[in-house]
DNA sequence: ATTAATGCAAAAGTTTTGCATCGTT
DNA sequence: AACGATGCAAAACTTTTGCATTAAT
């Protein structure tokens, strides 16, 4: 929040009060909210705000740094309050429902280091996705 | 190519040229293709075939588990044939050089299926990329 | 002969953009 | 006052769908 005051000061921007207030929302929203979530809750404090505006505002928190947008199986893209290492966490996707679940397994964090080590390289950072589809019952949105 | 075939006949639906010539070229093709870049390819053999037959192939091959639908950083969906296991690999990046490396850890494969398990879905697929740095006597290009 | 598949065009859904106006600096 | 940001509507894109026609079974 203080960080994205900082980058619009720092750029010549303007911080408004419709970028306070997505800003807001994002960062007490739990992540993987896509532009029209957003504006949904937006809208509860201002019904004026636009999805425009709402998109533009995360790319401005994607260009500093504060956001991170995602687009894992669904239609739209969504976006994740930047990692700051302790919180990281690695996804997995149904194809099917499209829900994302969040996991952290110290073993991949380790196995990586070492594979790391083996080719000769420091990690800095990393990405990695499963892909699968709910068992029948626990699926949403089973297609057949 | 036989596997559509038996999937296809079994199902009761039917084996046209189009289904044939656009899996031809899906699987021949080096993957990370988008339905436009398969019409593209596609119309090189027969330009009367459409884009949404594209597109529905392309769901028939993810229905009969042939494909992978990504969404990666792009705008688009690109599909993947899908992986038998033994060529599978992941990425491993150098971002001073961006020299790529292969490898493929067992280990990590295992946890992956367990992760899945444990979140109750059936794993299709995955993407795992690390970038590091390389250390400075491997580095081809070392910025600093 | 049946009935699924195709091509086309239109529709639906997501994201971007042009422009007049508003609000921050 | 200057100029970036906003809201709106339209545009740009990707993907899906309805429908008349074609083709595989």
């Amino acid at each position: 929040m203080a960080a994205l005051r900082e980058y619009v000061a720092k750029n010549g921007l303007k911080f408004t009060k419709q970028r306070e207030l997505i800003a807001e929302v994002f960062f007490k929203g739990a992540g993987h909210l896509s532009a029209e979530e957003l504006l949904e809750r937006v809208r509860e404090q201002d019904s004026q705000v636009s999805l425009a505006t709402v998109y533009r505002t995360m790319k401005l928190l994607t260009d500093c740094g504060l956001a991170n947008p995602h687009r894992f199986g669904e239609r739209q893209t969504v976006y994740e309050p930047s990692e700051t290492g302790e919180e990281h966490h690695d996804h997995i996707i149904c194809q099917d429902c499209g829900r994302i679940f969040e996991f952290f397994d110290e073993r991949v964090e380790r196995i990586q280091d070492e594979v790391a080590a083996r080719h000769g390289l420091e990690l800095t950072s990393h990405r990695m996705e499963l892909y699968g589809r709910c068992v029948r019952a626990n699926c949403e949105n089973k297609k057949n």
